[in-house]
DNA sequence: TGGGTGAGCGCC
DNA sequence: AAAAGGCGCTCACCCA
């Protein structure tokens, strides 16, 4: 038996937040609810009342049904509802009316974090009731709306026996979608994926945890060494610049190196066009009245002869010119530049008299290294501290008033950083992560940024973090079946040392030790050869055709040919799997219009493939290259997409299965009585923060499940997986200080 | 002043 | 024959 609910709370914000359960200014201002057979919607209204309420969850409830279920779910944990362990312990299950949408549409951008107010009318509901929203929208407070109104809208109207509003939409939704994911083929694959929601939703809610004093002593360090930098970088700003040089601007950092006409503003004094003369301020001023009728500001003229000012000076107010007016005015300073760009930086921005702006990022930096400007290597160093401090710490931005980065997004009360993990944000069903996103923190060799994630159990706990080995080349493997491919990855082969002995004739077994022995007199080039071959199998991964890698690995477009034609007789499984992909999207697709990049309305098409799971991937055409359009060609799908999507989305998929089957092994042990916590995913891997006490039972469990793919997707979903998804676990003080961990004994 | 955009860059 | 995948965040700039 099914039960929808939906909550209505008071909407503060805090830390990137909004109506945060994790915020004590917030609560539960009503509740509605409908079970599988009632009639009508049931409702509570709790108005300021901040006592905690909860959902009542019958036993005979099997599962929980909302739209952007999450939000509702972490009130619920927030609260401390008694009934939503014993409800999962017994296997209950959720349906989030705003995953499945996304989902049955093929992740169409349309159906990306979509509103219940846009899909209910799709399975028979009603719009929402403006008049909440509009009330949200100008700021009014939750308990603030009046009563009627805001059940209204949750369970709708009496006219409608209350069975209308948020509740009725969703449950109508929920009934639809199901008949819809069934006839799709969808529903296991729906059902699986719901589980990784209630995963997400329970590292949300378990947050993680930050070392504040380890950030601030970091964020020190860096702070001086930026300011050592800025201080270097200042004697090269041209002494009679007249307005402020900023080194964080592209366009400024364009115009010293590559020379160019910047800009700027400055007020000062003009010409007044009636008068030909500079413009002044007109003011009053008491002056003296002499007898021919003229007046002069210091010598005194006729005196009054009579009345109450007898005796004194006659004086009167005259205009007089006043100061000089200045306004806003334009200028332009020409850099003479240090060095020639090369044509193809040129960036679609211009400067102050047209010519274009060039790009300045770390590539056309790194190629100009050599070219002897002197302040090139502290530029880059200070972009590299602007970027870590301003994302990854904390720092005031003077225009906006306030703080930005990452740790703006911490608890002070409890070091707690509650981050988000999106379901419905991308086209291949991968999550995403924001307000922090915790999915591009930069790695150990870069920065220590990852230093400040430690245990919530202090001293006696650990962070675990558990990482599958190339899982999309495995992936790769699974969806093509490519004979050597699974053989190598049977044998588990490294790939980039196979690329290594294949582009340079020597043995597999040599290329291994060579490449990652570092006793071996020549480690150095054969480590920086796989390096490169590692480059060269991440662009092919992602679909890459020959001149991209080309341009990408520096090697030369023969050698980059050909490798793929060699990768090619080696893998005929991935090429025929590609084809196949492309065949079926083509088969399917079915037009559209859109405008193009002129604005003007075109036709496209939009094409699917079905992967073997049941999730549906979607393709839309793009205007057509001028080669294709020579042969009348007008649109075509992007190959790099069709062959990128199906991997990176299976991938995701796996791992979210994954994700589902950890978390209720988590709460099959009651969070290993409150010891361990799966706290945060990214792509391919999962962090859990355990208590030391069971590091190595939390560990050897997430491995072993973890590892588990290839059984439960035979299992439930019928394949017939055959290669290894091995994972590495890896354990320690803190998320930047891991190392490899072992079973004992 | 505030939203939208492009460039740039962090991750997988 | 040809085609560089997926995200989110910060910054500067533009424009309404």
């Amino acid at each position: 038996m099914y039960l929808v609910f939906d909550l209505e709370t008071e909407t503060y914000s805090s830390h990137k937040r909004k109506a945060s359960p994790f915020d004590s200014r917030n609560h539960v201002v009503a509740r509605g609810w409908k079970a599988q057979n009632d009639t009508k919607c049931s409702y509570e209204y709790y108005g300021a009342d901040r006592t905690k309420t909860y959902l009542r969850i019958p036993d005979q409830t099997t599962m929980l049904v909302g739209y952007n279920i999450k939000f509702d779910l972490l009130w619920e944990m927030a609260n401390g509802n008694p009934d939503l362990h014993s409800f999962y312990k017994r296997g209950g299950k959720i349906w989030d009316c705003q995953y499945a949408e996304y989902l049955l549409n093929a992740q169409h951008p349309d159906s990306q974090m979509a509103a219940l107010t846009d899909v209910a009318p799709l399975y028979g509901g009603t719009k929402k009731i403006d008049a909440v929203k509009a009330l949200w929208e100008a700021g009014c407070k939750t308990v603030d709306i009046p009563e009627d109104l805001l059940i209204d809208y949750l369970v709708g109207t009496e006219e409608e026996s209350r069975n209308g509003g948020d509740i009725r939409n969703t449950e109508l939704a929920f009934l639809g979608q199901i008949q819809r994911a069934i006839r799709l083929g969808m529903l296991k694959m729906i059902q699986d994926r719901m589980d990784s929601l209630l995963a997400t939703t329970d590292m949300e809610f378990r947050g993680l945890h930050v070392d504040v004093n380890e950030a601030k002593r970091r964020l020190n360090i860096l702070n001086a060494e930026l300011a050592e930098a800025e201080a270097e970088l200042a004697q090269y700003i041209p002494d009679d610049l007249p307005f402020e040089f900023n080194w964080g601007s592209k366009y400024h950092a364009s115009y010293i190196i590559f020379g160019g006409t910047a800009k700027y503003s400055k007020q000062t004094t003009y010409i007044d066009e009636a008068t030909g003369e500079l413009a002044r301020l007109k003011t009053k001023e008491r002056h003296y009245v002499h007898a021919d009728g003229s007046t002069h500001p210091t010598e005194p003229g006729i005196k009054y002869l009579s009345g109450k000012n007898k005796g004194e000076y006659k004086t009167k107010m005259v205009d007089v010119p006043g100061e000089l007016k200045v306004k806003y005015q334009d200028f332009t300073y020409k850099f003479p530049g240090y060095t020639e760009p090369k044509d193809e930086w040129a960036t679609k921005n211009v400067d102050a008299v047209g010519l274009p702006v060039y790009q300045t990022n770390s590539d056309v930096i790194t190629e100009i290294s050599i070219r002897n400007i002197p302040f090139l290597k502290v530029l880059s160093k200070k972009q590299a501290l602007d970027k870590e401090i301003g994302t990854y710490y904390l720092r005031f931005d003077e225009k906006k008033k306030e703080y930005v980065g990452m740790l703006t997004c911490v608890q002070p009360s409890d070091k707690m950083l509650h981050h988000k993990l999106n379901h419905t944000s991308t086209v291949t069903t991968r999550l995403s992560s924001s307000d922090p996103n915790l999915q591009n923190l930069p790695r150990g060799d870069k920065s220590e940024v990852k230093a400040m994630f430690d245990s919530r159990f202090g001293e006696d706990g650990e962070m675990i973090e558990a990482d599958y080995s190339q899982l999309e080349v495995v992936v790769q493997g699974v969806l093509s079946g490519d004979k050597n491919l699974c053989d190598f990855l049977r044998a588990q082969i490294d790939f980039h040392c196979k690329r290594v002995a294949a582009k340079f004739g020597i043995a597999y077994e040599d290329a291994l030790v060579w490449c990652k022995d570092e006793n071996y007199p020549d480690y150095k080039m054969w480590k920086a050869r796989r390096t490169g071959c590692k480059e060269f199998s991440f662009q092919r991964a992602y679909g890459a055709g020959a001149p991209a890698i080309a341009a990408a690995t520096g090697m030369s477009l023969s050698d980059v040919e050909e490798l793929i034609e060699a990768e090619e007789a080696l893998f005929p499984g991935i090429v025929e799997f590609n084809a196949l992909v492309e065949s079926a999207v083509k088969k399917s697709a079915v037009p559209f219009q859109s405008p193009n990049d002129a604005g003007q309305w075109k036709t496209y098409r939009r094409g699917f493939w079905q992967a073997p799971t049941g999730t549906m991937y979607s393709f839309r055409t793009y205007d057509a290259q001028e080669w294709q359009r020579k042969r009348g060609i007008t649109d075509s799908f992007s190959p790099p997409e069709m062959k990128n999507y199906p991997v990176q989305g299976t991938g995701g998929e796996f791992v979210q299965g994954i994700l589902g089957l950890l978390w209720r092994h988590f709460i099959s042990k009651d969070f290993y009585n409150g010891r361990a916590y799966l706290v945060n995913t990214v792509h391919d891997c999962v962090w859990a923060d355990v208590h030391k006490s069971v590091r190595d039972e939390v560990a050897a469990d997430m491995k072993r499940i973890m590892e588990s793919i290839p059984e439960y997707y035979n299992n439930r979903y019928g394949m017939k997986i055959d290669v290894p998804f091995p994972v590495e676990v890896e354990y320690g003080p803190n998320m930047n200080k891991l190392h490899h961990w072992k079973q004992p004994g």
